[in-house]
DNA sequence: TGACATCCCGCACGATCGTTCTATTTTAGC
DNA sequence: GCTAAAATAGAACGATCGTGCGGGATGTCA
């Protein structure tokens, strides 16, 4: 790796660290150079423009999600043992050490629907994509026979979704402890329904 | 109503408005009084600083929840009815033509979970409050007996909860119509758990 | 209608924003 | 070790930010 392309991964990770803290459009050149111990100019000179910083992070962010929650669940059995090791995997995703204001997706969700461009594009598609693999998981699930037949996979994804979502929110709302072991709860009322027949 | 009060009233719709699309952060003094037709200056004198403006569009946006979220449902029969009624209703706020980009309150558990400060004290009290209303209003329906007596009613506003807020990003990830299809039926999977004893 | 309080504007301030340009330093290949 | 290329720094730009001040316009009530 070269010395441009470490400190540009150096610096994405700062990055990173400070769009969970202070949003994508919150994020400032001049801040992150400092938080860095760069110039402005210097550290601006590797993304060309603060759009492209933004694609840069969430490209950045999902190959650690990539990483971090897809690839080690993807070494577990098909079936429900996978699905619920992507579940896993995701809840503790949210509370990364490298993403200290919380998930970087929902930031970008929150911030980019309204804001068309290369950014939402790499949002929107990396959201699909993870939502693939979720109903993709559960239709393993249900070749494996774990889950019923006419189980609606993408509603089950849904599910999910809504359930780690939720739990990003209500984790500052109630006690933390509180709000995981309620998310674990309703994630195993969802499993139970999508076992045999009804 | 004197015409200071009438004018901070008619800003304060623009700047929620406002807010839902670039962000309680992201609002600016000088972008809400041209939308307004005002002067930064004369505008700014209603508020005398950011920080209370957004404090003020919190208040604004939980008094409009509460008129059309909670007031409308209090009139329906105690018990599913009543919880049926306040979910519906929640769906429809979060697409309100006076929030252009979407939920406020989402946009606002984003932006301020690293900001302490009088604006996330009014986040974190309205949102304790719903959550006590939703688990309430379960409560009364486990007392009419239409739901079973040993019903988690924290864990079910739980559910509630992230099922709105995952419609609030599902519905921009996948289709709109198919979003709000799959939350309502994940809704009636709820409903139906929490019915009559197991 | 007159007097007074309130509302609102114009202007200015220091700070910071994203971005560009030029120069200097550092790296990489021979 | 020399040289061309790449990486970084410094300074400056126009724009916009939140916020204060002083005075003119407008509303309110006797």
């Amino acid at each position: 790796m070269s010395k441009g392309e470490e400190t540009r991964s150096s610096v994405l990770g700062s990055a990173l660290s400070l769009a969970t803290q202070v949003g994508l459009e919150g994020l400032t050149i001049g801040k992150l150079a400092e938080h860095v111990g760069m110039s402005k100019s210097g550290l601006f000179a590797h993304f060309s423009s603060k759009e492209n910083l933004q694609v840069a992070i969430l490209d950045e962010a999902t190959a650690r999600f990539v990483a971090l929650v897809v690839a080690p669940a993807l070494k577990k059995p098909r079936g429900e043992a996978r699905l619920r090791a992507l579940f896993e995997n995701w809840l503790a995703w949210s509370k990364v050490d490298f993403m200290p204001g919380g998930c970087i997706f929902i930031q970008a969700g929150v911030e980019l629907d309204d804001r068309p461009g290369p950014a939402l594009d790499r949002y929107l598609a990396s959201q699909k994509d993870w939502l693939g693999v979720l109903a993709g998981a559960a239709r393993i699930a249900v070749e494996e026979k774990h889950f019923r037949k006419d189980l609606d996979v993408e509603l089950l994804a849904h599910e999910m979704y809504s359930l780690a979502g939720g739990y990003h929110f209500l984790r500052r709302i109630v006690e933390p402890a509180r709000a995981e072991r309620r998310t674990r709860a309703a994630f195993e009322r969802i499993l139970t329904d999508a076992r045999l027949p009804t």
